[in-house]
DNA sequence: CAAGTGACTTTAT
DNA sequence: AATAAAGCCACTT
């Protein structure tokens, strides 16, 4: 059961996080927002399986925080391009507030 | 058309 | 801060 890639969502989703620029970030709900739809469960699952091919470190969840069972991959991706983070003892976030980017 | 599946979001414990 | 529950959307069976 996967998305199909020739479906226009798939294609738009992809677009958009193609267009996030290095150093900033969006929430799924955002891409999704920027497809005119609320699809935040369904952008996950593109990026879930076609994420490979876009910078999917840039695509956060509403707290600030990398998908799940990735924030250690997506850390480094993070530091070498200078994503505001907040960095706690433990574990970090996304400055989202500071990182936050919209298309234009 | 109905049911199941998520790299989600929000609100309430 | 961590969990739980309910709501939502696109897609596959």
């Amino acid at each position: 059961m996967r998305f199909t890639p020739d479906s226009a969502f798939v294609a738009d989703v992809l677009d958009i996080v193609d267009t996030i620029p290095p150093g900033r970030v969006m929430t799924y709900g955002d891409v999704a927002a920027a497809l005119g739809s609320r699809a935040a469960r369904a952008v996950g699952q593109v990026m879930s399986h076609y994420g490979s091919d876009v910078p999917w470190w840039r695509v956060i969840r509403a707290g600030g925080h990398p998908p799940i069972e990735h924030e250690d991959r997506a850390l480094p991706f993070y530091l070498a391009e200078g994503t505001p983070l907040v960095t706690s003892a433990t574990a970090y976030r996304i400055d989202y507030p500071a990182a936050r980017w919209s298309p234009s």
